[in-house]
DNA sequence: TGAGTATACTTGCTTATGCAACTACTTGTC
DNA sequence: GACAAGTAGTTGCATAAGCAAGTATACTCA
């Protein structure tokens, strides 16, 4: 027999946290992933980045800034970035400080999409989250994915 | 000016938590996926299914059994463990009681190699998750996404 | 001020994944 | 017991993402 090995880290309570953390994710980002393609046409992924741009002080971030929000590699964040851009939903702009940085702006077309989109998201959301959580239990996950976040 | 097109529920307690809660998993899988793969080898989608593996009863599961713990389609998970196969870390077998199913089993390269990942995934827990959040803290965390897991 | 290094982004290439169509088998119904 | 419908898995095709190399610009410091 040659399951079980040995004894078995695997069951270990950091392990199946861990476990628990991918799985969650990836579990509720597939359903609201289909969820906004099937409503709003619109990519999970493109979401992310017009909701990081809306929350953005000035309705723009460079591209760096983008890439590290949205945990991509610069080269993903460049042709995602390409892909939203042809759809007309953000524009960029020469960044006159540093001729080598881009400045990507949400556009009035981004705008409108977003909020459409934030229409079905706020019903997932009641779906999914609310539905399962009490408003204090979430606040408390917030707080702990927030210290968790913060390890680097 | 563009942004901030109307009253901006992207500020909404609930949106900010799921981007936590999106942010937190990107970031943990991937610095967990680059310590996998320089240190083992070991792609953490494959490490993934090892563990399920390992945690079924029996040191195997079928193909849709795989599918659904790892949150991929049908056609991914094929794919997925002819890779591994391919490594020699799993086998397809095939499963007496309903000849459309496979039953696919850790092989003993498989269980070495995942005990090897593990400890490198238990440091990697050590330094990522101990060390933001107490004992009590984590078990918290554990049972709330338990609950968020349950929707369906 | 000029050389060397670091940073911001893009591009070529490879790989992993999803969807939809397909095959093979099983289950339910008459 | 045979036909219809459902289920398990695989395959073709298209796409999205990462890495590493390339280009252009900025910074550092001697």
């Amino acid at each position: 027999m040659s399951f079980q090995a040995n004894s078995c880290p695997s069951g270990d309570e950091k392990v199946q946290l861990f476990g628990l953390l991918l799985e969650t994710n990836a579990r509720l980002s597939r359903s609201l992933g289909l969820e906004l393609e099937a409503e709003c046409e619109l990519p999970l992924a493109w979401f992310d980045v017009l909701l990081q741009l809306r929350r953005s002080p000035e309705g723009r971030l460079k591209m760096n800034e983008i890439a590290d929000a949205i945990v991509h590699s610069s080269g993903g964040t460049t042709r995602l970035v390409d892909r939203i851009e042809q759809a007309g939903l953000v524009e960029r702009q020469n960044c006159p400080s540093d001729r080598r940085a881009i400045h990507v702006a949400i556009t009035d077309a981004g705008n409108a999409k977003l909020d459409e989109a934030l229409n079905v998201h706020l019903e997932y959301l009641d779906e999914s989250l609310a539905k399962q959580l009490t408003e204090s239990e979430r606040a408390t996950l917030a707080s702990l994915l927030t210290k968790l976040n913060a390890s680097r």
